[in-house]
DNA sequence: CTCGGAGCTGACAACGTTGTCCAGGCTCTA
DNA sequence: TAGAGCCTGGACAACGTTGTCAGCTCCGAG
């Protein structure tokens, strides 16, 4: 009997019984926010003149609407918005999912979509996948359970299926950076492929034969892509590329160093490497910067500093700011019923040369 | 008559009427998504045991578990969040406001809000105030109205009263890298004025007397408390200091450039710069470099690549990480009820010799 | 003086979920 | 075999808001 009531009595009478102590403390801490009923027992009016002083609704009195404002300034009253999602059905906010946001190529993305969604009146909800996509996959369905109108994901899975039953209840869906898998949604790139081919004919240009690759996982869309760029400039070239040149599936310091050595030394050096994104080029940079002889270098993505260093780091540069506006963009336009059939959006790369990417090899 | 289930019939009957005509649209994109009690029919079980399956409640056969799970897996069922916040009362979520995702200081500082919050199980729900009082409260009075369980907040205002009501309504709060304005809460800082002292006085450890600072605006409590710390490190030295060698309120790389370049020449030019952040750090070094004569430079704030540099850059280091992980579990003892009085927290700043701090003047 | 209309206001249902409580069927024991 | 007790399932209210609709008052025109 006791426990059947327990939970309902419980802010009265002070007997904690074992986790119920938590939930009891929320009720305390939670229950009290005053609502708009309070508000117009207050004011004396009615609840639904509330709501429209609230929302800014016409057909209100001066006289009230102060009363009413003034209920409201006394008792602190905050609109409860999850009510209002429940009533309205949107939510006016959009989900970001990306890899991490400690790496400095997110934040201005995130930015980005946060200014775009500002623009539309939303709120940002965001996470991070680890490169985990089981974790991008948890992420993304509890922003859908918070019924976030739009969602903007930066794909670590290959598989997207999952969110088949979500674009059939019309939630918008942008992928970035990397396109989604299994289903077509639209997508916003950069030219990794164009951009890693015209790098690599850049160290060509200036004489390199012998140039290595250093990249992540071509699981990854965006490292798949850069590496095909590079095979590519190299087969135009017309030079054959030795195994022992590439080096894929390398993210952390201590393994890109190695592999930087290991094609540093041997019976064919290479005299130029190509960095397959901002992570491993700034290791490259360290490797080298222990080195006498010379090796040039070109890398993915920019960074800053890059021309203060010496030599200044040669890049290709894709425009992070630029990526996470066009997916926002996208997505509203999704929302708004503009946009109806999913594209697939390529931004252009932007080699910016430093010195780093123009020293003649030493052979 | 047709009025009344106007809203009901819309999906089947194509009878736009004004303004209607988004709802329409919104009602066709969002109305159709399964709820339990569609699930419930489709399974041939009452709505609550729906609901006990997806929470994974006891109390459940198998045989009518499994019959859920297919309705559920068939219609693509999503827990409406909305409704179960309402219902509950806690969110599982929370905000944080901070001043920049595009500063690199704030990246890592978010990443580690989030892992917390994820250890939580909560959300984490952001915005940027860009410096902005006003848009600071208008992002924290929004997501209060979503009723985050809880709020990170590095201010841009200095008042912060109204926030009062939440805080009464039991709405978790910390602040973090500067403190709150007019009210009492819990505050995690890093140790300004300590670093700017210690890294002034490491500038004079090697000789220096004449020592620049350059800073932001002082009503920003960092900029603030560096100032003073770099005061108080003349004054124990017994150096008095000319007006000329300080330069506050000055965030743009012009700016930071043209102040550089003044107290570097003039009549008493100082022979050291102590950077009041990163951003000024990078501008000066950028200055520096293209001068013959050294200059030694120490800045507040770590900053990548700081030891690739010619020289490397000696930093006061904040671990903005540690920062984020501190605030988000300090948020999270309030939320259990472990922690009831606000108090104030101050990490200790290191200084990273690398170089530039320790060249001797060249007088 | 009455009637119509315009302008305000409030009662009520609904949004999708969860907590409470009750009913019915089962097992187990005396 | 009857009764007690347990297990499973469902009906119902409530969370705080907004859309709908009806009622009220007040004004001016007829």
């Amino acid at each position: 009997m006791d426990n059947r009531t327990g939970h309902r009595i419980v802010p009265e009478t002070a007997a904690p019984r074992g986790d119920r102590l938590a939930e009891r403390h929320a009720a305390a801490r939670y229950g009290n926010r005053p609502t708009m009923k309070d508000v117009a027992a207050r004011a004396g009016v009615g609840l639904k003149t509330v709501s429209r002083v609230v929302n800014g609704e016409p057909g209100v009195t001066a006289d009230t609407e102060r009363r009413v404002q003034e209920a409201i300034e006394a008792l602190g009253f905050r609109r409860n918005d999850s009510a209002r999602v429940l009533r309205k059905g949107r939510t006016a906010s959009i989900g970001l999912v990306l890899e991490d946001l400690a790496d400095p190529f997110y934040g201005p993305l995130s930015r980005a979509v946060e200014e775009v969604a500002r623009a539309h009146g939303a709120l940002l909800i965001n996470g991070s996948s680890a490169e985990d996509p089981d974790r991008e996959q948890e992420l993304v369905l509890a922003l859908c359970a918070r019924r976030v109108d739009g969602l903007v994901v930066i794909p670590a899975g290959d598989d997207h299926r999952y969110l088949e039953p979500e674009l059939r209840a019309g939630v918008a869906t942008v992928f970035v950076d990397r396109p989604a898998g299994q289903i077509d949604a639209d997508v916003v790139l950069s030219d990794n492929f164009g951009g890693a081919r015209d790098g690599v004919a850049h160290l060509i240009a200036h004489g390199h034969r012998r140039i290595g690759f250093i990249g992540d996982m071509p699981r990854i869309h965006t490292a798949a892509e850069r590496l095909r760029g590079y095979r590519t400039a190299m087969a135009d070239a017309g030079i054959p590329v030795t195994d022992s040149w590439t080096s894929l599936g390398v993210t952390d310091p201590q393994r890109v160093r190695r592999a930087a050595e290991e094609m540093l030394s041997g019976a064919e050096p290479v005299t130029a490497i190509f960095a397959g994104n901002n992570r491993v080029t700034v290791t490259v940079v360290r490797v080298l910067a222990e080195r006498s002889r010379p090796v040039a270098l070109v890398g993915f993505d920019d960074f800053e500093l890059a021309d203060l260093l010496q030599p200044g780091v040669t890049v290709v540069a894709q425009d992070a700011a630029q990526l996470g506006r066009t997916a926002a963009e996208r997505l509203f336009s999704q929302l708004d019923g503009t946009l109806l059939t999913p594209e697939r959006t390529e931004l252009p790369t932007r080699l910016i040369t430093r010195g780093s990417g123009e020293l003649p090899p030493a052979d």
